[in-house]
Formats: C-alpha cells, sequence, structure tokens
DNA sequence: CTAACTTTCTCCACAGTCAGGACAAAGGCG
DNA sequence: CGCCTTTGTCCTGACTGTGGAGAAAGTTAG
C-alpha cells in the first residue's frame, strides 16, 4: 500500500490527530468536546483529514440516545518503526498509529561496533517485523541513542560511550536506507517521552526520568515537552561528583555518580565481591556465567544474599542523594526511574526515596511520587514512536 | 490622569506592545518587519492600540530616503512599580513602559517583621517616589519576595527564611491598597528576568541565575520563560547537600550549601577569623563596627587579606562544586551569579569557573560563559518591572 | 405505531481576518 | 524638475470560523 504522504495542513488538523493518536477513535461530536471549535469547523477539518487519508471513518457506534455516530479513527495502517539503542542491545518495535507496540525485537550488540555495523542491524530487525505481516512499510522512525544528540540535525554530538558516532547523520542515512521520515534523540528523552505517552507520567507536566542503565542519565519533561538544553546534553547526571576523590571515572576525573553506580560499576562490584569471598551466593553466578550482570545481583538479592542487598542499598544512596538535589533544583512533580537496573526493584526504591525525603525540602518532596516506570524495554520504542509522531502530526 | 484600563484584544496587539517594550519606538514599517504581518493588517492593529490610549504616534522620525514615518510608542504616562522585597532590605523602583529605571529607593528591614508591616513600607516608598513627580500613579505592579510563591495566585508558601507570610494574600492585599494589577514572584526569579531584560541574559534562551545574598538561590529560565516547578520551588538549590556530615543548618539537616556558604554563613566565618586572630584586617573592621558582612570580606580581600581570600575562594568552591551539578544536569547556555556578592567580584568568580569547568563535561562547558550580573540591586526591580508588564501586555 | 425527544451531523449565511496590489503622500537626489 | 525610495492607506478577494436551521437517525413513553 502507498504509505502516508500528507501532513495536517493546520495546527487544528494537527490537534486532532494527536486527540486520536492519545485518545483512540472518537466521533465527531468527541472531537469537538475537546478542541473548542465550532461543530460546524470542526466538520471542514475532519473532511479534509478524510480526504488525505490520515483518518478514516469506519463504522457506527452504539446510540446513546440520539443518532449513532460515526467512528473517526488514524488510518488503521499507519506504522511507526521505534529504535533503541542501547549499549549493549538493540530494540526494535513496530507500532500502529496509536503508538500501541504490535512487535517488538531485541538484539544484543555493542554500540561501540560503530553506526554501520548497528543500522545494518537495525534495518535487519525492521525487515523482520515487516516480514511477519505486522507492516507493509514504516511511515515514520524515531531512533534512540544513548548519547547527546544535536536535535534539530540529528546527529550526535561528541558521544562519550560511543567513539565513532560523533557527527554521523543518522537522521539522514536512517531516513535513506527506511525510506520515510526519520526523527532522532537521547535514549534517555525517548524513556521520559515513552512513560509520558503511556506508563506512569501520563498527565504529569514537569518531572523527571532517571535511567539507570550501563550509564546514568536523565530525562527532563518541562510543560510536557522534552527538555534538550544548549547543545543537547541536559540529563546527563552520569558524571556529577558524589564523592571527593572517589573512583576513577572513564571521564577522567574522579568521584563521578556513574563510577560508583550504574549497571556497569554494580556488576564490577558484584564480581569483586564473589571474588573476594564476600558472597557465595555471587561467586556461585560468577562460577556458571563466567561474568555478572545487575540482572545477577537483582536475583541474589532476591535469594537474600546481604552483599548483593548492600550493593543496591548503597548504590541507591548514592543515586539518591543526586536525585535528592535534582529535586531541590527542578521542583518536578515525579521522579521516575527505570532502566536496565530496574530489576532491582523496590530494594533500590527504598534508598533513593529515603535519601531524597531526608535531605530534600518539604514543599518539594510533599507531594512528590518517586516510583520504577512501569514499561520496561518497551518504553524507549514507545517514546521513539511518540516522536517522530508529535513530527509528523504537527503542521508542515 | 487615569491609569491604563485597556489590554491588548489579541495576540498580535501583545505581540506590539511587547516589541515596543523591548525595542523602544518604531515606525509602523519597522514593527512590520518584525511581526510577520501584512501592512495593511498591521495598520489595524496599530490603529487600534492608538484607539486604546495605551500606544501613541507623535513626531517624525527622520526621513531614510523616503516619506517620513510616524514614531508609534507606548504611552509615555505609564508607569510600572517594581518592588523587590530582601531578607533584610527592600527595593521600590518606579520604571517607564520600557522599563527604564526612573527611580529607586531602598530601605533596610528585616522581612521577619511580617507582611503587614513591609507592605506599610512599601507602600510609604511608592508614596515618596510619586511625590518626587515621577509618576502621577502606578498602572501595574511586580512584587518580589525572598521565597517560594504560589504562582497564579501570588501568594508566599511554607517560606523558611519568612515566617508569618505563608499564605498571606500578597497579590490581593497589594492590588487592594495600590489601585493597580499585581503579580508576585520570588525575588530570585526576578533577577533572572532582570538580567534577561535589560542585563547580561538577553538573547539567551535556557540560562541559569544563582543568586547568593543572606541565602541562595538559582532562576531557572526555558526557552524564554522562568521556570517555578510543580510548587513554586524551583531553584532552591540552598539545601543541596555538599559536606557530608558538615555544618548544622536552620532547615534541620547537615551539610547544606547555605550553612557552608551565603553572605550569612560568610559574615559568620569572617566575624570567626577577627575573633580567633587569623586576620588583623577583618578584625580591625569587626572593631570598627561591631559586626561584618560579605561587604566588609570584600574589602578585606580587595586589601590583600589572605584569610578574607581563602574564604571567599572556599565559598566559591562549594557553589562552584553545585552549579557544576547543575550544569551538567540542565546545560544551560550562560550562568549568571549575582545577589549581595557580587562585590566579591572575580575572586568568587575563578573559583566557580575552576569547578564547572573541571568537573562538568566539555559538551556542556564549552561554550559556557560563567558572568556576575551587570544590573546588580536594579535586576530585581527591573525583573519586578518585567512580571508585571508581562501580565498586563498578554491578551486578557 | 406514533409522537416527542435526544444526539449527531450537514448546510448555509454572515462576520471577521488577512494578504497583496494599487495608489497616495512625502521626502531625497541628480 | 523628474525620478527614485520609503511610508502609509485603501480596496478587493480569498479564506476562516461562528451560530442557527434543519435533516438524519436513533431512543423512549404512551
Amino acid at each position: 500500500m502507498r504509505r502516508m504522504t500528507a501532513r495536517p495542513a493546520n495546527a487544528h488538523q494537527a490537534r486532532l490527530l494527536r486527540l486520536l493518536r492519545d485518545g483512540g477513535p472518537n466521533s465527531r461530536a468527541q472531537l469537538g468536546d475537546q478542541v473548542d471549535l465550532s461543530r460546524s469547523k470542526l466538520a471542514v477539518e475532519v473532511d479534509r483529514l478524510l480526504e488525505t487519508g490520515l483518518v478514516v471513518a469506519d463504522g457506527l457506534a452504539a446510540s446513546r440516545g440520539g443518532r449513532r455516530s460515526h467512528n473517526i479513527r488514524l488510518a488503521p495502517a499507519l506504522r511507526f518503526l521505534g529504535v533503541d539503542i542501547g549499549a549493549t542491545s538493540i530494540d526494535v518495535a513496530v507500532t500502529n498509529a496509536e503508538l500501541e507496540v504490535l512487535g517488538h525485537v531485541n538484539h544484543p550488540m555493542d554500540v561501540r561496533e560503530g553506526p554501520v555495523a548497528v543500522f545494518e542491524q537495525v534495518l535487519a530487525m525492521a525487515a523482520k517485523l515487516k516480514a511477519s505481516g505486522l507492516a507493509d512499510g514504516y511511515d515514520g522512525a524515531g531512533i534512540g541513542v544513548p548519547g547527546p544528540v544535536r536535535f534539530p540535525e540529528g546527529v550526535p554530538v561528541a558521544p562519550p560511550i560511543m567513539p565513532g558516532w560523533d557527527g554521523f547523520p543518522v537522521r539522514e542515512a536512517l531516513s535513506q536506507d527506511l525510506g520515510c521520515p526519520v526523527m532522532v534523540d537521547n535514549d534517555v528523552n525517548l524513556m521520559a517521552m515513552g512513560e509520558q505517552h503511556a506508563g506512569v507520567a501520563r498527565s504529569v507536566g514537569d518531572f523527571l526520568c532517571v535511567k539507570i542503565g550501563t550509564g546514568i542519565g536523565c530525562g527532563i519533561v518541562v510543560g510536557g515537552e522534552v527538555y534538550r538544553g544548549t547543545t543537547g546534553s541536559a540529563g546527563d547526571i552520569g558524571h556529577i561528583r558524589v564523592e571527593p576523590d572517589g573512583r576513577a571515572c572513564v571521564c577522567g576525573n574522579r568521584g563521578c555518580l556513574e563510577a560508583h553506580f550504574s549497571g556497569a560499576a554494580l556488576a564490577r562490584d558484584a564480581e569483586d565481591a564473589a571474588r573476594t569471598g564476600r558472597s557465595a551466593e555471587l561467586a556461585a553466578r560468577l562460577e556458571a556465567s563466567g561474568k555478572l550482570t545487575a540482572a545477577d545481583v537483582a536475583v541474589a538479592a532476591a535469594a537474600g544474599d546481604p552483599t548483593a542487598l548492600y550493593l543496591i542499598r548503597e548504590g541507591g544512596n548514592r543515586v539518591g542523594q543526586v536525585i535528592a538535589g535534582l529535586v531541590s533544583f527542578f521542583n518536578p512533580g515525579l521522579v521516575v526511574i527505570g532502566g536496565g537496573v530496574t530489576g532491582l526493584g523496590h530494594t533500590l526504591l527504598a534508598s533513593v526515596r529515603t535519601q531524597v525525603y531526608r535531605q530534600s525540602l518539604p514543599l518539594a518532596t510533599g507531594n512528590l511520587p518517586i516510583v520504577l516506570g512501569e514499561l520496561g524495554p518497551t518504553a524507549g520504542v514507545t517514546g521513539a514512536a511518540r516522536l517522530i509522531s508529535d513530527h509528523l502530526f504537527s503542521p508542515a
């Protein structure tokens, strides 16, 4: 079939498309209740959208005491591709226009293999999803990469953990290969957008989304919009100092948060504990697989291993300390914790909460939920789909 | 004369008023170059503004090779009142519609005397300015208070250093007394707005404005707009922990930034140094006046006193440490340092810069100016005038 | 089954918004 | 003095958007 070519012609149409995306099918009358336009004007704009094929009217809804309404919905054949490139693995998903994930594949891969190899893999995964019948093509794609991005151009800038990506024209290259519009953003921002769209952050205007994976980052949402900073590096909290003269960090400094707690640091600490005999549980798991990950620590902690619990609590205290500072500064309405370490669950959360509630002032913490993300690995790909749909569902 | 009663009827008119406020008198043609409206539509809106009396056309500009243009300017009789209530003194200023300060008075007063006493003083100061012939009334007033504010209502909430102000209806009360519209905000936010309007932060979209006075706070500007947070306490960085098990703070915690460095902490440290014989210079000044302030330390430092210099550098390191974290997180395009301690000047600035440039990543610091505010005591009152003019120069 | 009512949707007349061209006013310059 | 530029005004025509009339399609009560 032909892909989406039209774009909303004005702000009203863009508004309607987003309402249909976020609220599902609606009648003209229901749409009218939400947009502050007269019924007549609304009808005109809906008709124009129907003409472009971006939305369709299919079937009649049940009567609510009067004439039955037509269901207006986004074109059911629209497909977005959400791509989340992590430090050690790639997630790719197809969504429909309502950003529901129809299919999701994951492939382990080190981002340091460089953009060419990674995108070869991404294209293969996109093709696989297509072959499985979930899509007959893509109308747009959102891409998340684990580092700062010059957003308007969709180009990574000076990414510390992705040598070889600096300046690579991700947006342009992928747009060419996929044959559809592409938007690129930091993976942490996409996670925030995902949780905002379909997760715990629905209806919260200002919030922080802390992603603890191989590294640590923080998505910042201000007034419902992702804040990216002057050079696209906003939220880069991994190198905030938490310990004077602490551990050496890859960035060249000492005592960075990321050096003391992150997926990578936790794995290192766990292996250390296993080798020095401080934890039989961890030692057994190291024996079995040759290396340890944050997931191993989570399992050991669930089994009651005191060393694992200690490591998680210590880490939680460190992150909590930083988050406490950010809460004082930013005064968010919600803090979401997500990423690979979500498996550490409530032990981690408890430490973070303790630090924040103890250190920050009551006015900022009084009504502040600190919660785990609820979308897990789909947060990033959902956010990616949201990114491109926000772009496409805005006036050209 | 009659005060301003009309408000802009639409967004175009609001836009025009702000252009005239920020750019001074303009011809219709010059305005047309800035607003993306046809000349005809522009002429209609200008005519309507002329009818309301908000703007006037007076005189002809010099020819630039063709027909001479009419000067369109904001009504010259418009007057705004800017009020900056600090912890220990009150600043009040009159401005014209272009927010130029026409008169400025200062009065020492402890904010803890409570809102009734403070506003009595404010009204007296406003009356004094009026009596001096600078204004025949006020069209609006902006008020800054040293604590968090529930912005839409203009009411202080849980202000730590202003007992007795919690919940006091500042906006309503003053609006009644002054007989004009009033807007209330945190003093730090107003300083940021002042520096944005007329100071070092012109044309910067995202920046931080750190005010170090009796306490420490930070104004946050995102996309040209002040960000206030969920409960109005954004920027409250005084109680971020900088020293595990550090000094006891009034907030009940230990190691808060404000306990280690602020105008109050610096004065305390200086008196301590004077009494323990570590600085003859400071001891002499203590002898002379009975107590020391940040200004005394500045003078001693300027005279080369090593203890004073040490205190400033130590303090700068502490603030710099916190700012470094905020820079990583927020990735601003500019950091402004202002408030009572601006007198500490470049010694302070050097320490802050050292910390930030050392601790934050190059992408965030590469093109980041860290500068002193250039408006001094007029920053707050200018920001206050800006606050109310932004309100009045927006569609009703 | 019919009448009355509700809800949804369409059609139409009218007021307002706005762009762009024609043109008048007012000056400079050779 | 004629030609140029700049500024400002006026007019037409296209488009935007409102609100009312009323048709379409259903439910409910008698």
